[in-house]
RNA sequence: GCGCAGAUGCCCGAGCGGCCUAAGGGAGCGGCCUGCAAAGCCGUGAUUCACGGGUUCAAAUCCCGUUCUGCGCUCCA
C-alpha cells in the first residue's frame, strides 16, 4: 500500500482507503483570475503523477479537481479592467486547460465549477446557522470557529496562537464574535455578482464550494484532499471546519506539496517571463519541467532557474536518444525492477528514486547493447520505457517527418562517404546543420533528426 | 511573536542512525568508439553534508543553540 505524508497526522502514514481498491481524490483547483504560473504547474504535475501511478497500481481512481470561478480576486480584476467577471473566469480557465495540455496533465474525471454549486452552498450555510455554528452580521455569515473540534489541526496551531499571530493584519468583518471566525457568505455591494440567499444577496465566502463539491462528487470520508503548502491554512483548515461543523466526515488524508522557489527578484529577472506556464512552454520543452518536478521530492522546495530547466532539457534529449535507439523493443519490463519502482513511489511518492532507477536502466540498456547482449538490453530498455510511461514522460522514439530536401542531402552525404570524400560529406553536414538538422551515423545507416 | 519547511559537490537534487569514502540528472575534464562527428560507454569529481556544542560503539541522518532562506498566521499552488 502507498504511504504519504498526511498533514493532519504530521507524519508519513499508510493510506487507508474508504473502499479497498478504490481511491477518491479531491485536488484543490485554480481560482481562474490570471495565467497559471510554474507553481501551478508543479501542483498539477505532482498530482498527475500520483494519479497515473495509482492507476498503474490498478486502483479505481476518482480524481476531482475544481475550478473556482467566483472569487474576490476575479471581481477585483474585473473592476480594475472594467470587464465582466464572467469573461475573465472563462478566458482564464481556457488558458489553464491549454497549459495543462502542454504539460501533458490529464483532465480530471470531474471538474466542478463553484458557480454551479451556489444553491447547495446556501443549503450548507443554512444548516450551519440552524445548528448555531454560524451567525449573520451586517456584512455576511460567519462560522463560529470555536465550535469546531480541533480547529487548527492542519495549521498545527491552537486557536489562541492563530488569533495572536500576524499582529498587523486587518481583520475582515468587524462584527465578528471572534477574530478567527471566517466568512461563509458575503453580502454584495451593487454591481457585484450575487446570488440570492435567505439572509440577503451575496456570494460564497471561504471556499464553501470545495466542501460542497467534494462531498457531492466523492461522498463523505473521501480518501485524499490535496493542494499547495500555502493552502493548508486557512483554506483547507476552513474547509474542514465547515464540514466538521456540519457533522460531516471530511477527507481521510491531507497531502500538501512544496513551493517553487526562484530566488526572489534576481531569479525572476534571469528567468525572464518564464514564470508563466504558456511562456515556459515557448522557451523550453514542457517535458523538461515535468522531469524537473519528478527529480525533486514533492514536499521539498524546488529551485527553478534557467540552468535547472536547461539541465532537465538536456536530460530529456538523452531520453529521446535512448527511445530512438530502442524504438523497436518489444520486450516487457523487468518485474523485479518494476517492484522496486513500485516501492519507491509507494514510499511517500519518491519520484526522485523512480527517476534514478529509470536512468540506471537506460544506462544498463545502452551498456548491454554496446556489449552485444540484445536480450538483456531489451529488457532493461523496456523497464526504463515503462517507468517513463507511468510517470507521464512521453519520449520521442522517432525524429518525425524528414522533408524531401533534407533526405536528399542525407543521400548525397551517404554517397560522398561511400567514396570517402570526407570534405564533401562534412560540407553537406554543415548545410544540414544550417538547416536545423542533425545527422547521426548509426549501425543501420544515417538518421536525420531536427536539432532540439 | 507563534508555527511549518529547508541549508548536501560547479548547478539541480536524493539520502533521514551502521550497506554513505553520500544516488540520479546536468555541466566540465580525460579516454574508448567514429574518417571526423553525433549517440553511447568507461574513468574523474564532496574523506564531506550551513556553523558550534552534545547523545551514541556508530550521525548528513537524533538532541540543543546560532546564522541564513522559503512559507503560513484569514481569501496565494
Amino acid at each position: 500500500m502507498i504511504s504519504l505524508f498526511d498533514t493532519a497526522a504530521g507524519e508519513v502514514v499508510p493510506l487507508e482507503l474508504r473502499d479497498p481498491g478504490k481511491i477518491s481524490i479531491y485536488v484543490c483547483g485554480p481560482t481562474v483570475y490570471g495565467p497559471p504560473h510554474i507553481g501551478h504547474g508543479r501542483h498539477a504535475l505532482v498530482y498527475d503523477v500520483l494519479r497515473r501511478f495509482l492507476v498503474w497500481k490498478g486502483l479505481d481512481v476518482s480524481f476531482v479537481s475544481n475550478i473556482t470561478d467566483i472569487d474576490d480576486k476575479i471581481i477585483d480584476r474585473a473592476k480594475a479592467e472594467g470587464r465582466d467577471w464572467h469573461d475573465i473566469a472563462t478566458k482564464c480557465e481556457r488558458v489553464w486547460w491549454r497549459s495543462m495540455e502542454l504539460l501533458n496533465v490529464d483532465k480530471p474525471d470531474h471538474i466542478p465549477h463553484a458557480t454551479d454549486y451556489v444553491e447547495p452552498m446556501v443549503g450548507l450555510i443554512a444548516e450551519l446557522i440552524d445548528a448555531e455554528k454560524a451567525y449573520v452580521t451586517s456584512d455576511g455569515v460567519y462560522l463560529r470557529v470555536a465550535e469546531v473540534p480541533d480547529y487548527g489541526l492542519l495549521a498545527n496551531q491552537n486557536l489562541d496562537d492563530l488569533v495572536e499571530g500576524g499582529g498587523d493584519r486587518t481583520v475582515v468583518g468587524e462584527e465578528k464574535e471572534n477574530p478567527a471566525d471566517f466568512a461563509l457568505w458575503k453580502f454584495t455591494k451593487p454591481g457585484e455578482p450575487s446570488w440570492g440567499s435567505p439572509w440577503g444577496e451575496g456570494r460564497p465566502g471561504w471556499h464553501t464550494e470545495c466542501v460542497v463539491m467534494s462531498l457531492d462528487l466523492l461522498g463523505e470520508g473521501f480518501d485524499l484532499h490535496t493542494g499547495g503548502l500555502d493552502l493548508t491554512f486557512p483554506h483547507h483548515e476552513n474547509e474542514r471546519a465547515q464540514a466538521v461543523a456540519d457533522g460531516k466526515r471530511f477527507a481521510r488524508h491531507w497531502m500538501h506539496h512544496g513551493f517553487v522557489e526562484m530566488e526572489g527578484e534576481k531569479m525572476s529577472k534571469s528567468l525572464g517571463n518564464v514564470t508563466n506556464l504558456l511562456d515556459l512552454a515557448e522557451s523550453y520543452d514542457p517535458r523538461a519541467y515535468r522531469l524537473l518536478v519528478l527529480q525533486s521530492h514533492y514536499r521539498s522546495p524546488m529551485e527553478v532557474t534557467d540552468t535547472s530547466l536547461s539541465n532537465a532539457q538536456a536530460a530529456m534529449a538523452r531520453l529521446d536518444a535512448f527511445a530512438r535507439r530502442f524504438a523497436s523493443t518489444s520486450q516487457s519490463a523487468d518485474a523485479a525492477a518494476m517492484a522496486e519502482f513500485d516501492a519507491a513511489m509507494s514510499r511517500d511518492l519518491d519520484t526522485s528514486g523512480a527517476v534514478d532507477l529509470m536512468f540506471r536502466k537506460v544506462r544498463e540498456a545502452n551498456t548491454s547493447l554496446d556489449r552485444g547482449d540484445q536480450n538483456e538490453a531489451a529488457v532493461a530498455a523496456a523497464t526504463a520505457l515503462e517507468i517513463a510511461r507511468v510517470v507521464g514522460l512521453v519520449l520521442r522514439s522517432s525524429a518525425g517527418e524528414v522533408p524531401d530536401e533534407i533526405a536528399e542531402l542525407v543521400r548525397d552525404r551517404t554517397a560522398a562517404r561511400a567514396s570517402k570524400d570526407w570534405a564533401r560529406a562534412d560540407e553537406i553536414r554543415d548545410r544540414l546543420t544550417a538547416a536545423g538538422w542533425m545527422v547521426e551515423d548509426g549501425p543501420e545507416g544515417p538518421v536525420a533528426r531536427p536539432v532540439a
